[in-house]
DNA sequence: GCCGAGGTTATATGCGTGTGCATCTAATGT
DNA sequence: ACATTAGATGCACACGCATATAACCTCGGC
Protein backbone atom coordinates (compact mmCIF):
# COMPACT_ATOMS: atom_id res chain seq x y z
CA UNK A 1 0.00 0.00 0.00
CA UNK A 2 2.74 2.45 0.85
CA UNK A 3 4.91 1.11 -1.98
CA UNK A 4 1.89 1.81 -4.30
CA UNK A 5 1.78 5.34 -3.47
CA UNK A 6 5.36 5.94 -3.75
CA UNK A 7 4.86 4.64 -7.07
CA UNK A 8 2.23 6.53 -8.33
CA UNK A 9 3.77 9.67 -6.80
CA UNK A 10 7.12 8.87 -8.94
CA UNK A 11 4.90 8.63 -12.06
CA UNK A 12 3.23 11.84 -11.62
CA UNK A 13 6.20 13.36 -10.77
CA UNK A 14 8.18 11.89 -13.88
CA UNK A 15 4.37 12.89 -16.11
CA UNK A 16 5.01 16.69 -14.87
CA UNK A 17 8.34 16.89 -15.61
CA UNK A 18 8.19 15.42 -18.60
CA UNK A 19 4.92 17.29 -20.28
CA UNK A 20 6.64 20.21 -18.85
CA UNK A 21 10.05 20.18 -21.00
CA UNK A 22 8.16 18.39 -24.03
CA UNK A 23 5.67 20.82 -24.46
CA UNK A 24 8.20 23.84 -24.30
CA UNK A 25 10.12 21.90 -26.26
CA UNK A 26 7.19 20.95 -29.10
CA UNK A 27 6.68 25.07 -29.17
CA UNK A 28 10.02 26.55 -29.48
CA UNK A 29 11.46 24.50 -31.81
CA UNK A 30 8.33 24.41 -33.80
CA UNK A 31 8.25 28.11 -33.74
CA UNK A 32 12.04 29.13 -34.36
CA UNK A 33 13.04 26.55 -36.22
CA UNK A 34 9.86 24.86 -38.13
CA UNK A 35 10.72 21.77 -36.94
CA UNK A 36 8.36 19.26 -34.78
CA UNK A 37 10.14 17.12 -31.58
CA UNK A 38 10.69 13.90 -33.79
CA UNK A 39 12.39 16.06 -36.51
CA UNK A 40 14.48 17.66 -34.11
CA UNK A 41 15.63 14.01 -32.30
CA UNK A 42 16.01 12.38 -35.61
CA UNK A 43 18.24 14.92 -36.21
CA UNK A 44 20.26 14.80 -33.80
CA UNK A 45 20.63 10.92 -33.89
CA UNK A 46 21.98 11.37 -36.98
CA UNK A 47 24.05 13.75 -36.06
CA UNK A 48 25.61 11.22 -33.06
CA UNK A 49 26.51 8.47 -36.11
CA UNK A 50 29.41 8.11 -38.03
CA UNK A 51 29.14 10.48 -41.63
CA UNK A 52 25.66 11.35 -40.04
CA UNK A 53 24.48 8.27 -41.91
CA UNK A 54 22.27 5.42 -40.92
CA UNK A 55 20.43 2.76 -41.38
CA UNK A 56 16.52 3.15 -40.27
CA UNK A 57 16.42 0.32 -38.57
CA UNK A 58 19.06 1.57 -36.76
CA UNK A 59 17.89 5.01 -36.25
CA UNK A 60 14.33 3.26 -35.09
CA UNK A 61 16.34 1.18 -32.82
CA UNK A 62 17.20 3.90 -29.91
CA UNK A 63 13.91 6.18 -30.85
CA UNK A 64 10.48 6.27 -29.33
CA UNK A 65 8.94 6.07 -32.67
CA UNK A 66 6.91 3.07 -34.22
CA UNK A 67 8.67 2.77 -37.32
CA UNK A 68 6.02 3.73 -39.49
CA UNK A 69 5.89 7.11 -37.97
CA UNK A 70 9.87 7.39 -38.22
CA UNK A 71 9.16 6.70 -42.06
CA UNK A 72 7.14 9.52 -42.18
CA UNK A 73 9.19 11.83 -40.18
CA UNK A 74 12.57 10.82 -42.39
CA UNK A 75 9.85 11.42 -45.75
CA UNK A 76 9.35 14.98 -44.18
CA UNK A 77 12.76 15.85 -43.19
CA UNK A 78 13.86 14.49 -46.96
CA UNK A 79 11.02 16.81 -48.41
CA UNK A 80 12.83 19.90 -46.25
CA UNK A 81 15.65 18.93 -47.72
CA UNK A 82 17.82 18.38 -44.35
CA UNK A 83 18.09 14.78 -45.05
CA UNK A 84 18.46 12.82 -47.98
CA UNK A 85 17.34 8.81 -48.49
CA UNK A 86 19.26 6.34 -50.54
CA UNK A 87 19.61 2.54 -51.20
CA UNK A 88 21.29 0.08 -49.56
CA UNK A 89 23.50 -1.67 -52.37
CA UNK A 90 24.39 -4.49 -49.99
CA UNK A 91 20.53 -5.18 -48.48
CA UNK A 92 18.36 -3.21 -51.18
CA UNK A 93 15.40 -3.30 -48.96
CA UNK A 94 17.23 -1.23 -46.59
CA UNK A 95 17.08 2.29 -46.83
CA UNK A 96 20.07 4.74 -45.86
CA UNK A 97 19.36 8.44 -44.31
CA UNK A 98 22.03 10.69 -44.16
CA UNK A 99 22.00 14.35 -43.29
CA UNK A 100 22.48 17.53 -45.72
CA UNK A 101 24.69 20.37 -44.90
CA UNK A 102 21.14 22.22 -44.62
CA UNK A 103 20.35 19.26 -42.03
CA UNK A 104 23.50 19.84 -40.28
CA UNK A 105 23.07 23.58 -40.04
CA UNK A 106 19.25 23.71 -39.25
CA UNK A 107 20.04 21.10 -36.26
CA UNK A 108 22.92 23.13 -35.18
CA UNK A 109 20.80 26.17 -34.64
CA UNK A 110 18.02 23.89 -33.12
CA UNK A 111 20.09 22.53 -30.64
CA UNK A 112 20.91 25.89 -29.06
CA UNK A 113 16.98 26.70 -28.19
CA UNK A 114 16.78 22.74 -27.36
CA UNK A 115 19.07 23.21 -25.03
CA UNK A 116 18.00 26.74 -23.84
CA UNK A 117 14.57 24.71 -23.06
CA UNK A 118 16.28 22.05 -21.46
CA UNK A 119 17.81 24.69 -19.09
CA UNK A 120 14.82 26.49 -18.43
CA UNK A 121 12.52 23.82 -17.48
CA UNK A 122 14.38 20.86 -16.52
CA UNK A 123 14.21 20.91 -12.85
CA UNK B 1 29.72 22.53 -21.21
CA UNK B 2 29.66 20.18 -18.72
CA UNK B 3 26.45 21.18 -17.08
CA UNK B 4 24.96 20.93 -20.56
CA UNK B 5 26.40 17.21 -21.36
CA UNK B 6 25.03 16.78 -17.88
CA UNK B 7 21.64 19.01 -19.22
CA UNK B 8 20.94 16.74 -22.54
CA UNK B 9 21.88 13.44 -20.04
CA UNK B 10 19.26 13.32 -17.75
CA UNK B 11 16.72 14.50 -20.25
CA UNK B 12 17.52 11.46 -22.05
CA UNK B 13 16.84 9.54 -19.04
CA UNK B 14 13.58 11.33 -18.66
CA UNK B 15 12.35 10.57 -21.91
CA UNK B 16 13.44 7.14 -21.67
CA UNK B 17 11.31 6.44 -18.83
CA UNK B 18 8.98 8.40 -20.06
CA UNK B 19 8.52 6.47 -22.82
CA UNK B 20 8.94 3.48 -21.09
CA UNK B 21 5.78 3.50 -19.05
CA UNK B 22 3.85 5.71 -21.39
CA UNK B 23 3.58 2.73 -24.01
CA UNK B 24 2.99 0.65 -22.06
CA UNK B 25 0.48 2.02 -20.28
CA UNK B 26 -1.57 3.38 -23.23
CA UNK B 27 -1.20 -0.24 -24.86
CA UNK B 28 -2.32 -2.51 -21.66
CA UNK B 29 -5.03 -0.10 -20.60
CA UNK B 30 -6.24 -0.12 -24.51
CA UNK B 31 -6.36 -3.71 -24.65
CA UNK B 32 -7.68 -5.09 -20.71
CA UNK B 33 -10.05 -1.99 -20.61
CA UNK B 34 -10.46 0.07 -23.40
CA UNK B 35 -9.35 3.31 -22.31
CA UNK B 36 -6.84 5.59 -23.71
CA UNK B 37 -4.10 6.73 -21.17
CA UNK B 38 -5.81 9.84 -21.33
CA UNK B 39 -9.41 8.67 -20.98
CA UNK B 40 -7.81 6.72 -17.88
CA UNK B 41 -6.44 9.71 -16.10
CA UNK B 42 -9.40 11.90 -16.39
CA UNK B 43 -11.10 9.10 -15.05
CA UNK B 44 -8.51 9.06 -12.30
CA UNK B 45 -8.69 13.30 -11.66
CA UNK B 46 -12.65 12.94 -10.94
CA UNK B 47 -12.31 10.02 -8.96
CA UNK B 48 -10.06 12.34 -6.18
CA UNK B 49 -12.33 14.87 -5.80
CA UNK B 50 -15.17 14.84 -4.05
CA UNK B 51 -18.15 13.67 -4.93
CA UNK B 52 -16.06 12.08 -8.59
CA UNK B 53 -17.65 15.72 -9.84
CA UNK B 54 -16.05 19.03 -10.88
CA UNK B 55 -16.01 21.47 -13.61
CA UNK B 56 -14.09 21.54 -17.00
CA UNK B 57 -11.66 23.89 -16.76
CA UNK B 58 -10.60 22.54 -12.86
CA UNK B 59 -10.11 19.21 -14.19
CA UNK B 60 -8.17 20.87 -17.11
CA UNK B 61 -5.98 22.72 -15.00
CA UNK B 62 -4.02 19.68 -13.34
CA UNK B 63 -3.82 17.83 -16.69
CA UNK B 64 -1.48 17.52 -19.51
CA UNK B 65 -4.15 18.33 -22.00
CA UNK B 66 -5.41 21.41 -24.07
CA UNK B 67 -8.68 22.50 -23.45
CA UNK B 68 -9.81 20.81 -26.71
CA UNK B 69 -8.73 17.49 -26.07
CA UNK B 70 -9.85 17.69 -22.20
CA UNK B 71 -13.48 18.77 -24.34
CA UNK B 72 -13.10 15.54 -26.73
CA UNK B 73 -12.09 13.41 -24.01
CA UNK B 74 -14.89 14.17 -21.85
CA UNK B 75 -16.87 13.87 -25.14
CA UNK B 76 -15.43 10.54 -25.88
CA UNK B 77 -15.95 9.30 -22.33
CA UNK B 78 -19.62 10.47 -21.84
CA UNK B 79 -20.51 8.22 -24.79
CA UNK B 80 -19.19 5.20 -23.19
CA UNK B 81 -21.07 6.45 -20.42
CA UNK B 82 -18.51 6.53 -17.98
CA UNK B 83 -19.40 10.16 -17.20
CA UNK B 84 -22.47 12.56 -17.35
CA UNK B 85 -22.07 16.08 -18.24
CA UNK B 86 -24.30 19.00 -16.78
CA UNK B 87 -24.84 22.53 -16.86
CA UNK B 88 -24.06 24.67 -14.12
CA UNK B 89 -27.19 26.36 -12.84
CA UNK B 90 -24.83 29.63 -11.20
CA UNK B 91 -23.00 29.87 -14.42
CA UNK B 92 -24.51 28.40 -16.84
CA UNK B 93 -21.30 28.79 -19.11
CA UNK B 94 -19.81 26.04 -17.20
CA UNK B 95 -20.06 22.53 -17.21
CA UNK B 96 -20.22 19.64 -14.55
CA UNK B 97 -18.94 16.44 -15.42
CA UNK B 98 -19.38 13.89 -13.30
CA UNK B 99 -18.30 10.02 -12.54
CA UNK B 100 -21.03 7.55 -13.43
CA UNK B 101 -21.23 4.27 -11.74
CA UNK B 102 -20.27 2.37 -14.68
CA UNK B 103 -17.05 4.71 -14.72
CA UNK B 104 -16.36 4.48 -11.28
CA UNK B 105 -16.22 0.53 -11.65
CA UNK B 106 -14.36 0.61 -14.81
CA UNK B 107 -11.55 3.09 -13.34
CA UNK B 108 -11.66 0.70 -10.45
CA UNK B 109 -10.69 -1.96 -13.03
CA UNK B 110 -8.16 -0.24 -14.87
CA UNK B 111 -6.44 0.97 -11.84
CA UNK B 112 -5.12 -2.41 -10.95
CA UNK B 113 -3.76 -2.76 -14.32
CA UNK B 114 -1.73 0.96 -14.45
CA UNK B 115 -0.21 0.10 -11.09
CA UNK B 116 1.07 -3.28 -12.42
CA UNK B 117 2.52 -1.39 -15.10
CA UNK B 118 3.74 0.96 -13.21
CA UNK B 119 5.41 -1.75 -10.42
CA UNK B 120 6.36 -3.22 -13.95
CA UNK B 121 8.08 -0.65 -15.53
CA UNK B 122 8.89 2.09 -13.56
CA UNK B 123 12.55 2.17 -12.15
C1' DG C 1 -30.13 52.50 -10.06
C1' DC C 2 -30.62 50.82 -15.04
C1' DC C 3 -29.11 49.85 -19.65
C1' DG C 4 -26.61 48.46 -23.40
C1' DA C 5 -21.94 48.19 -25.90
C1' DG C 6 -17.59 45.97 -25.66
C1' DG C 7 -14.57 42.94 -23.44
C1' DT C 8 -13.80 38.46 -21.14
C1' DT C 9 -14.52 33.60 -19.86
C1' DA C 10 -16.17 28.59 -20.46
C1' DT C 11 -16.73 25.18 -23.57
C1' DA C 12 -17.23 23.23 -28.32
C1' DT C 13 -15.69 22.53 -33.00
C1' DG C 14 -13.26 22.94 -37.82
C1' DC C 15 -8.95 21.99 -39.49
C1' DG C 16 -4.39 20.35 -40.35
C1' DT C 17 -1.03 17.20 -38.74
C1' DG C 18 1.41 13.32 -36.35
C1' DT C 19 0.74 8.75 -34.44
C1' DG C 20 0.21 3.58 -34.10
C1' DC C 21 -1.66 -0.56 -36.12
C1' DA C 22 -2.42 -3.35 -39.89
C1' DT C 23 -1.16 -4.31 -44.29
C1' DC C 24 1.37 -4.05 -48.70
C1' DT C 25 5.50 -4.61 -51.58
C1' DA C 26 9.81 -6.05 -52.61
C1' DA C 27 14.14 -8.20 -51.43
C1' DT C 28 16.45 -11.95 -48.47
C1' DG C 29 17.22 -16.22 -46.45
C1' DT C 30 16.32 -21.24 -45.97
C1' DA D 1 8.42 -22.44 -52.94
C1' DC D 2 7.81 -20.33 -48.07
C1' DA D 3 8.83 -17.73 -44.31
C1' DT D 4 11.02 -13.50 -42.85
C1' DT D 5 12.65 -8.80 -42.94
C1' DA D 6 12.96 -3.60 -44.38
C1' DG D 7 10.48 0.03 -45.31
C1' DA D 8 6.14 2.51 -47.17
C1' DT D 9 1.29 3.46 -46.93
C1' DG D 10 -4.10 3.33 -45.94
C1' DC D 11 -6.73 4.21 -42.16
C1' DA D 12 -8.76 5.77 -37.95
C1' DC D 13 -7.99 8.62 -34.26
C1' DA D 14 -6.09 11.98 -30.70
C1' DC D 15 -3.83 16.20 -30.48
C1' DG D 16 -3.10 21.51 -30.51
C1' DC D 17 -4.29 25.87 -32.51
C1' DA D 18 -7.48 29.03 -33.99
C1' DT D 19 -12.04 30.23 -33.95
C1' DA D 20 -17.09 30.10 -32.91
C1' DT D 21 -20.80 30.47 -29.63
C1' DA D 22 -22.93 31.66 -25.65
C1' DA D 23 -22.98 33.47 -21.03
C1' DC D 24 -21.10 36.73 -17.93
C1' DC D 25 -19.01 41.20 -16.43
C1' DT D 26 -17.94 46.17 -16.46
C1' DC D 27 -18.70 50.85 -17.01
C1' DG D 28 -20.08 55.22 -18.82
C1' DG D 29 -24.21 57.82 -19.82
C1' DC D 30 -28.61 58.60 -18.68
Amino acid sequence: MEAELTLIKQWHGLLSSYNEVASHLERELQELHGLSLSDFETLDRLRSREHDKCRMQHLASDMYLSQSALSRTVARLEKSGFVERSLCQDDRRGVYVELTDAGRERHAEASATHLAVLAEHLK
